[in-house]
DNA sequence: ATCCTTGCAAAGCATTTGCAGTCAC
DNA sequence: GTGACTGCAAATGCTTTGCAAGGAT
């Protein structure tokens, strides 16, 4: 079996029709990049790279090209406690690893065993549980060879 | 066994002395006021209450005041995806469940089982894994009966 | 031809910071 | 008396928004 080239696009095409929005340039370059990488980038990372196809793109564009992809179900929005979001080209559910230092995100391959988390949802007093928010985190290698780590909001 | 009044101040009065800061009575107000809910209230819910008391108080000094108390020990600071904050008194560990609508958090008794998530720790390469976070999402009883819950990010 | 998108700059928002005056010790 | 703390206002940093010009269908 090949690997087609056009893939990608005809993917975000079909994505962008069904709801009504229009296929752009920008759009393209920006699902280009995060279908293709797996580091989590932010919107900036995105930004940067993106700017090499593009080099007239606005930062403002890729805001809202990345939340265009997040509403059309081709990208995951991770969002981050000092305010920051990263962007997943991944849509399936799966665990991420994140450095309390620099902010890096990784996944992390292998299943939890959720029953645990889930038989806690009835104990919430006057809530509805809908779901939960699971993250483990640590330092990166880069990180780790560093005396003085940069302190960011975990 | 009767509980003491001035009981919080006390603590708080070592607390500062141990870390080398000074008692006042904004920092006093702030901790009273933690110390005694258990809504886990934002800096600006803090603020509007402990104005009650202190009518001059500024939001820059609660936020000082808050974050010299998580200094001490005296409180927990839990942080939130869309760059809010919350402030818990109670500094044990214990999982919360957050309101996806409004933001309110409250705790959730009991233990989770947490092997299932410390057996992944090793599965995320290249990470030196040094714990996680986790908690419940979902809708508190008052916005569950509204018909359009606003949208904030979980 | 329509109306969705882009790029720019300005606005938002929770939080932080600089600084002069004030206060705890 | 001295150095830490307060209150004010201005600054910060990531992200969003308003709007006129441009582009996809």
């Amino acid at each position: 079996m090949t690997m087609r080239i056009g893939t990608n696009e005809q993917r975000l095409r079909r994505a962008l029709e069904a709801s009504g929005q229009r296929f752009t340039e920008q759009r393209a370059a920006v699902y280009r990049f995060l279908a293709n990488t797996d580091i989590h980038p932010t919107a900036e990372d995105v930004f940067l790279a993106v700017r090499r196809d593009i080099p007239g793109i606005s930062l403002a564009t890729v805001y809202k090209s990345l939340e265009t992809l997040v509403g059309c179900g081709l990208a995951v929005k991770l969002t981050y406690s000092d305010g920051s979001a990263r962007y997943d080209g991944r849509t399936d559910p799966h665990l991420h690893v994140r450095c309390v230092s620099c902010g890096a995100v990784a996944d992390v391959p292998g299943e939890v065993d959720t029953r645990s988390i889930e038989a806690l949802a009835d104990r919430a007093e006057g809530f509805e549980v809908t779901g939960y928010r699971l993250e483990l985190t640590g330092l990166c290698e880069a990180c780790r060879r560093e005396t003085a780590p940069r302190a960011i909001r975990a």
